[in-house]
RNA sequence: GGGCGCUUAGCUCAGCGGGAGAGCACUCGCCUUACAAGCGAGGGGUCACUGGUUCGAUCCCAGUAGCGCCCACCA
């Protein structure tokens, strides 16, 4: 099929076929410039956040709800007639790529990062990223992300950079970015710093060893979980109240195992309740300590390397860390130092969220961001509504965040990545330079790269151009919308609130909208280890990427994780085809977009039209509160329940009779406004069906419907639910009955005002010929009654009506049991009373239908 | 140790002061001319437990028991 010309009717099967539509599609829309941002435009404008995917990342499940639920922001807001900018690009993920490059040299040349210089590994990095990286802006093209390509971007591209190199210099000249030696995290694997936030800490078994340090009347007893850091011992300390220990405050200590003498000192921050009330102190290997060792002018004693290895003088020289745990538990065992072993033990353990190596703590000069009032910045941002988060369930947790936040360690000992924008001269001075400003001959960069989320920080205005005042930034920031998962609240949204605001003045996107975590059909966390990942492109060839994307909306309630199943699929992909059988009967049957909606509809052409109008105020509103779940499931209920279910069954009828022009104009006016609508969720079906229906270019240049309240039709709601309720209860006498749907069953109706022919039709009852006997009476709850011909099986119509009268006489006793309750008379609204007054007189009257039914029966 | 949340049909989840809902799964019957990726009918729940407030509680309050998540430098 072409992929410039509408869809003509037989050129629609009978199955939707998602692979043969959605590339052209997609192709044709970023042809025709659909997804382009327009600087000049005189409308007004939207422009949201992407998170940017790592360059070496693909697209997983998390990124097909996060991304579907942003095209679906964004989709709508383009035919609500702004003019959008979705801004697309990757992020350099300095750790990850780093350490794929790295694996990757090693597997295909054997050779380690430290056989090249800096400047030829970054470039066979770069080289790297062209070849291999960026597989995600094809998967999100796949996905359907109606992103501006025009406007993509890269982390490390040269505007970018440029960016970071004014930002580092503005927060370093403001003092708000200092060099310091720090305990900070650091990764014996990666061989770099960390943040706080890259630690992830888990319940471990470890051990608790107390050691006995000193002889005789000046010894002391220590708890420690890391024996091995006993080798950077300066000190023991005790609370300076506890009695236990006064008369060894001051005094020296032999430390086991080693010939140094260390200090007895009292310090505030020792619990005198936890374990023996003593604590060792390793200034160099523990930040408590760290901070101990600076109030008490404590020596540093460094006693392992960068990979975790013993470089104390002796026996334990050379070993690594927890080989030297076991080895110095042993021999304090050995000089009974050891008084007592608690194993396991389980306390909380810090890990790199990249590769789960324990962290060690360690002493080292770092470059720190700080964050005190940025923070604060940040917080009063969200505090006084200049920023919303959605949904607001989840902003204490940004409170929490932001109000206790530890400086940031922002330099990682890494080649890939921004390099810190200072240089030293060889006398030890500093400067930071920013960008196009030289360095004093001989003068050396520092040769740290920064955090990759001090750069993604800047991404809702380095994007845009700044620093410079570009007609982009001045137009597109602020941003209107981020939407992320939960799960990087800290990383990357908080940084981007205390640089936007830094920055720019102004906060970086007014609202920010939570997601919840992709998990299992059995709301289990997805992961490697337990198998039950999913890959979205699997689902996507399966059963099309519009199916994937209904799935994901459907399950998106508000800041709450989204189960997901392959049958959830397989049902999304049911709904689709269910969308393009209905609007391919729609088509067979001359359906019209053109000309005024008539004014005079009547019955079912009036009740979906004023139907439509109440679902399209709902869904509207649901849409604008980020209620994808509930605006899905609305959608779908609608489509199948009421348009599929009963309109287009009643519409058959009419298009056989003298009001077919109308109900041809009602059934393009219904489908017209239902693709429309669900558009941003199904972006391919609903493209392909409204252009095939309509010839209009594109949906996505329709206008977002609009409801038209004089269109509301109590009369005809009322009218269609009558028919309903009688051809249901007619299908449930057929079916008590074994009457095949095929059978035409030969009746006499009476007592109906209107809607005998739908009834005939639906119902599957034939004109009562000549020979006609009323052979049993049905009497709906409405009044109408139904003569038929035919032998009845009694026993299975007693059955059912026995059940039906169960129920209408527990419905007496509960209303009439209510109404004797004079508490309730007296102080329930009188609606609620006059309601219930309505159900007893319906019960009563049910139970007198069905008792004649009953004895009719015998 | 702090903070937040959850417990509703077999599974996953909506509902949150006045008649228990959805999807999937299940049972029965159907190729009824848009669709078998479908159509029609049906079964299934003391809304965790115990108290309280109220004329009325799945919904509000308190407690109990499970479960989950986030944060945290207690050796």
């Amino acid at each position: 099929m072409s992929a410039t010309r509408p869809l003509s009717v037989p050129d629609l099967p009978t199955q939707y076929a998602p692979a043969e539509v959605e590339a052209p599609l997609y192709e044709r829309w970023v042809q025709r410039g659909y997804f382009t941002a327009d600087v000049d435009s005189t409308r007004p404008r939207f422009a949201m956040v992407l998170p940017p995917p790592n360059v070496t990342g693909s697209l997983h499940i998390g990124h097909a709800l996060g991304h579907t639920l942003m095209d679906v922001i964004v989709r709508r807001k383009r035919m609500q007639g702004f003019d959008t900018l979705w801004l697309p690009g990757m992020d350099h993920a300095g750790i990850s790529t780093q350490t794929l490059v790295e694996r990757h040299l090693a597997e295909t040349e054997g050779k380690s990062r430290h056989d090249y210089t800096r400047e030829e590994f970054v470039a066979k990095v770069w080289a790297w990223k062209e070849e291999y990286g960026g597989k995600i802006l094809g998967q999100m093209r796949r996905l359907g992300d109606s992103v501006d390509w025009t406007r993509e971007r890269f982390t490390m591209d040269e505007g970018l950079s440029v960016a970071v190199r004014t930002i580092f210099k503005k927060l370093y000249d403001d003092d708000l970015i200092y060099r310091a030696e720090r305990i900070i995290n650091w990764c014996p694997r990666c061989l770099t710093a960390l943040s706080d936030i890259e630690v992830d800490h888990s319940d471990d078994d470890g051990e608790l060893v107390s050691i006995r340090y000193g002889d005789g009347d000046e010894s002391i007893v220590v708890a420690t979980t890391r024996a091995e850091t006993m080798l950077g011992d300066t000190a023991v300390a005790v609370h300076p109240d506890d009695e236990r220990y006064r008369h060894l405050i001051g005094k020296q200590v032999r430390l086991p195992l080693t010939n140094r003498r260390i200090p007895v000192v009292a310090d505030e921050q020792v619990d005198p309740t936890f374990g023996t009330g003593a604590v060792k102190v390793t200034p160099a290997h523990d930040p408590n300590d760290f901070e101990i060792g600076q109030r008490q002018h404590l020596p540093n004693v460094v006693m392992m390397n960068e990979r975790g290895i013993i470089t104390v003088p002796g026996p334990f020289e050379g070993l690594d860390r927890f080989e030297a745990r076991s080895a110095v538990v042993a021999a304090l065992r050995e000089e009974r130092r050891i008084v007592a072993e608690k194993r396991p033990y389980r306390h909380a353990v810090g890990h790199c969220s990249r590769c789960e190596t324990v962290i060690e703590p360690r002493l080292s000069l770092q470059w720190f961001v700080r964050v005190a009032s940025l923070a604060k910045a940040a917080g009063d941002a969200v505090r006084d509504g200049r920023t919303t988060i959605e949904p607001a369930s989840l902003a204490p947790r940004y409170f929490e965040w932001v109000d206790n936040m530890h400086d940031w360690c922002i330099s990682r000992q890494l080649w890939w990545g921004h390099q810190i924008p200072v240089w030293y001269s060889p006398d030890g001075d500093v400067v930071s330079l920013g960008p196009g400003e030289e360095p004093p001959p001989g003068w050396t960069q520092d040769p740290d790269v920064l955090d990759t989320w001090f750069s993604s920080a800047l991404f809702p205005f380095s994007t845009l151009g700044w620093p410079d005042e570009t007609a982009d930034l001045k137009r597109f920031y602020p941003n209107d919308v981020l939407l992320t998962g939960y799960d990087i609240l800290f990383f990357w949204v908080v940084r981007m609130m205390m640089f936007g605001l830094y920055a720019m003045d102004d906060v970086p996107f007014r609202t920010v909208v939570l997601t919840g975590l992709i998990r299992d059909q059995f709301g289990r966390k997805m992961s490697k280890s337990k198998g039950n990942t999913v890959d979205p492109l699997d689902w996507m060839d399966a059963y099309g990427t519009d199916a994937l994307r209904f799935t994901m909306a459907r399950g998106a309630n508000p800041g709450t994780d989204v189960p997901v199943g392959e049958e959830w699929v397989a049902g999304s992909r049911n709904f689709c085809n269910k969308l393009w059988n209905a609007t391919r009967f729609a088509l067979l049957n001359g359906a019209t977009v053109s000309g005024e909606l008539p004014r005079d509809l009547a019955g079912a052409d009036a009740w979906i039209v004023s139907r439509l109008q109440a679902v399209i105020v709902e869904a509207d509103d649901l849409y604008e509160r980020y209620e994808f779940a509930k605006a899905a499931d609305l959608l779908y209920h609608f489509a199948w329940d009421e348009v599929c279910d009963w309109y287009v069954e009643l519409a058959k009828i009419s298009l056989a009779g003298p009001r077919a022009d109308v109900t041809r104009r009602v059934l393009g006016e219904v489908f017209d406004a239902l693709l429309r609508l669900l558009h941003p969720i199904v972006p391919f079906v609903t493209e392909t069906l409204w252009t095939a229906l309509t010839g209009g270019e594109s949906v996505m240049l329709a206008p977002w419907p609009a409801a038209d309240a004089s269109r509301g039709d109590a009369a005809a709601e009322a009218e269609v639910a009558g028919i309903q309720a009688v051809v249901t209860e007619l299908r449930r006498f057929r079916s008590d009955q074994g009457i095949k749907p095929s059978s035409r069953v030969p009746a006499r109706l009476a007592g109906l005002s209107s809607g005998e022919a739908e009834i005939r039709a639906l119902g599957r009852l034939d004109v009562p010929g000549t020979h006609f006997v009323a052979t049993a009476v049905l009497t709906t709850a409405g009044g109408v009654t139904v003569e038929v011909d035919l032998s009845v099986d009694a026993a299975a119509q007693r059955a059912r009506l026995t059940k039906e009268l169960a129920a209408a006489r527990q419905e007496r006793e509960v209303n009439t049991a209510k109404l004797a309750n004079e508490a309730f008379v007296a102080k329930a609204p009188a609606a609620v009373v006059g309601k219930h007054r309505g159900r007893l007189a319906a019960a009563e009257a049910d139970i007198a239908r069905i008792e004649a039914a009953l004895s009719g029966l015998q």
